[in-house]
RNA sequence: GGCCCCGUCGUCUAGCGGCCUAGGACUCUGGCUUCUCAAGCCAGCUACGAGGGUUCGAAUCCCUUCGGGGCUACCA
C-alpha cells in the first residue's frame, strides 16, 4: 500500500449496477467495503452506476438503498444523505462524463470509431479462428478522409474509444499482490456509446477520481477491467501516486460450486429478509466468506466486525455460500436477542401469516411464550409453527399426527388425563406436570415419552411444539380441557 | 483458444519454514441430558489436488502439472 496514503482520509466506495435485487454477492462487497471505511475511520460512499438505463431500474435503485439501510450499512456520501462530490447516481452526471470524454479527444487519448457493431463482430470471429486474442483491432486510429465522408453520409454514429499505448499495465493488488496486464491483451476499449452515453470504463474511473475514492474494494470478475480503468486515470493526468489501491475480493460461489445465481440457491437478500433472517446474522456470515477474524471466534457483533475487519486478512479463493450456516448463525443471534428486541421482531411476521391482529392482548401472550421458544427457533418466521395453537379459533390436529392420538393406548392416556385436569384447579406448568406424572407414569407405568407425546399432539396438534405443561398453562383451563375432550373418540 | 485469478476436512476457515501425528466452526454420525423439538455437553468421521525441487526441516518458498473460476461487449 502506497505510503502516501497513510495519512491520508480512507475514502471506500459501494457502487453497484442495480440490475437486480442486491444479492449475497452484492453484499459482501458493501459490506467489506463498509468495515473497512468503519475501521480506519474513512468515509464509506454509495455511488449508483445506472449508466446501463435499459437494466438498471428506479425500483432496483430504491431496492438497493432500502436493503443496505436494513442491513445497518449507513453511508456517509450517496444518495438521499447527500455530499461534497455528489449527485451519485450516475445517471445525474452525464455531462461530467461528457466534458471528459471531450478533453480525451482534444489530447488524442482517444478516438472517434466507426465500425459497426456487426463489422466489429465479423473481425473478432475471424480472430478467433485464426486463434488471436479476439479485440478491437485498432482499425479507427486512423481513418482517411475518404472513409470518414463515407462513414457520415452513411450516418454512422461513432463510438468514442480510448487508445491503449504499447506496453503493460501494473498494479498492487492488496489481496493479490502484483497483477501485470500486457496491452496486447487489452484492446482498445469503448468509453462512450454510439447515442452519446458514457460505459462503466468511462464512468467509474472517472467517479473514483472526482469522489477522492482511495480503496476500491470489489468483486474479483472487475479485475481485468483496472488496466483500463487505470487508462484513464492518466488521460485525466492523476499522478500514479493517487490512484486508488485496488482490492478485488474473492466470489461467492452457489451451493454448487457454480457462480451465485437464481437457478442455485436464494441470492437476493429481501428473500432472506423475507425468511425471518436477521440482519446481523446475514452480515456475521458474510463476513466470514472470505475473511476471518484471526481467532476461532465466529460470532461477531457489527461493532466487533468494524473493529476487527482488515483488508491484510481478506484472502483470495472463492467461497461457497452455505445455508445450514447462515441458519445456524441466525439461531445463535436469536438467542442472543432481549426478550423485547425478540417480540418486535417476530410480531410482523405472526402477522404476516395471519396467527395474530397485534392486539395488545396477544402481544402479552407472545411474549410469554417468547422464553420457551427462543431457543427452538432458527429463523423468525420459524415462530409461526410454534406459537400457532395458542392463537387458533377452529383448532385441529394436523394431519399426520392425527394418527398417533387414535390408537387404543393413547385414548386411554387422554381419558385419563381428562379426568386428572378436570379434577385439578391450580392451572400452573408444575402443578400440571405433578398431577400428569403422578396419574400416568407412577400409576399407569407409562414412559413419559409415550405419556406426553398423546397428550402433547392433543393440546398444540403437533409433535413438536413448546414444553408441555408449560403450553397447558399459557392455552389456559377451558381451552385445554376442550382440546382434550375433541381428541377422545 | 488467449489473458488473468484461485487450490487446507463435505462447507467456511486457522496456518504466513520447525508450536501441525494440521486447530476451530457448520454439516453429518454416535452418546449424555430429556415430556417432543430444540438448546447444551461429550465423542467420532473427514483435508494440505498431484509431481518435482530448495532446506537440517514445507501446508507454508520455487517450478511444472492438473483442476476450478473470471474476463475476452456500444454489460457492469
Amino acid at each position: 500500500m502506497p505510503t502516501n496514503l497513510a495519512n491520508k482520509e480512507v475514502r471506500v466506495r459501494f457502487a453497484p449496477s442495480p440490475t437486480g435485487d442486491l444479492h449475497v454477492g452484492n453484499i459482501r462487497t458493501a459490506l467489506f467495503d463498509w468495515a473497512y471505511a468503519r475501521h480506519t475511520g474513512g468515509k464509506f460512499i454509495f455511488r449508483i452506476e445506472d449508466t446501463d438505463r435499459d437494466r438498471v431500474t428506479d425500483e432496483y435503485i430504491q431496492a438497493a438503498i432500502d436493503t443496505l439501510k436494513w442491513l445497518g450499512l449507513t453511508w456517509d456520501e450517496g444518495p438521499e444523505v447527500g455530499g461534497p462530490n455528489g449527485p451519485y447516481l450516475q445517471s445525474q452526471r452525464l455531462d461530467i462524463y461528457a466534458e471528459w470524454a471531450a478533453k480525451f479527444l482534444a489530447q488524442g487519448d482517444a478516438y472517434y470509431c466507426y465500425c459497426s457493431s456487426d463489422e466489429l463482430e465479423a473481425r473478432r470471429e475471424a480472430q478467433r479462428a485464426a486463434n488471436v486474442a479476439p479485440g478491437y483491432d485498432g482499425k479507427c486510429r486512423e481513418i482517411s478522409a475518404d472513409d470518414l465522408a463515407r462513414y457520415q453520409t452513411e450516418g454512422r454514429k461513432p463510438v468514442l474509444r480510448m487508445r491503449m499505448p504499447d506496453g503493460s499495465t501494473t498494479f498492487t493488488d492488496a489481496i493479490r499482490g502484483d497483477v501485470t496486464f500486457d496491452h496486447n491483451f487489452v484492446p482498445d476499449f469503448v468509453l462512450v456509446r454510439g447515442d452519446g452515453s458514457p460505459l462503466y470504463t468511462l464512468a467509474v474511473a472517472v467517479d473514483d477520481v472526482l469522489m477522492k475514492v482511495t480503496h476500491v474494494l470489489r468483486g474479483e470478475d472487475l479485475l481485468s477491467s483496472t488496466p483500463r480503468q487505470i487508462r484513464v486515470y492518466q488521460a485525466m493526468g492523476v499522478k500514479i501516486e493517487d490512484y486508488p489501491t485496488f482490492a478485488h475480493l474473492p466470489f461467492v460461489m452457489g451451493q454448487d460450486n457454480a457462480k451465485l445465481s437464481k437457478r442455485n440457491g436464494e441470492v437476493s437478500i429481501a428473500w432472506y429478509r423475507d425468511r425471518g433472517f436477521l440482519p446481523e446474522a446475514i452480515c456475521n456470515y458474510l463476513a466470514l466468506l472470505g475473511w476471518s477474524p484471526g481467532d476461532d471466534r465466529e460470532n461477531v457483533t457489527m461493532q466487533e466486525l468494524t473493529e476487527l475487519f482488515t483488508v491484510e486478512r481478506v484472502h483470495s479463493s472463492p467461497a461457497r455460500f452455505d445455508m445450514k450456516k447462515l441458519e445456524a448463525i441466525n439461531g445463535d443471534k436469536i438467542r442472543l436477542l432481549s426478550l423485547e428486541d425478540l417480540l418486535a421482531r417476530v410480531t410482523p411476521f405472526l402477522i404476516k401469516d395471519g396467527v395474530i391482529t397485534g392486539t395488545a392482548d396477544e402481544l402479552a401472550l407472545v411474549a410469554k411464550t417468547l422464553p420457551l421458544i427462543q431457543e427452538r427457533i432458527a429463523t423468525l418466521a420459524d415462530v409461526t409453527s410454534m406459537v400457532k395453537f395458542l392463537f387458533v379459533s377452529n383448532f385441529e390436529v394436523e394431519s399426520e399426527s392425527a394418527p398417533k392420538i387414535a390408537d387404543e393406548q393413547s385414548q386411554i392416556v387422554l381419558k385419563r388425563a381428562l379426568e386428572v385436569l378436570t379434577a385439578t384447579s391450580a392451572w400452573d406448568h408444575s402443578s400440571l406436570e405433578q398431577a400428569l406424572r403422578a396419574a400416568l407414569i407412577d400409576e399407569m407405568a407409562l414412559k413419559p415419552r409415550i405419556a406426553f407425546s398423546a397428550l402433547r399432539i392433543a393440546i398444540t396438534g403437533s409433535h413438536i411444539s413448546p414444553p408441555l405443561f408449560e403450553s397447558m398453562e399459557l392455552l389456559g383451563r377451558d381451552a385445554s380441557l376442550a382440546r382434550l375432550v375433541m381428541a377422545i373418540k
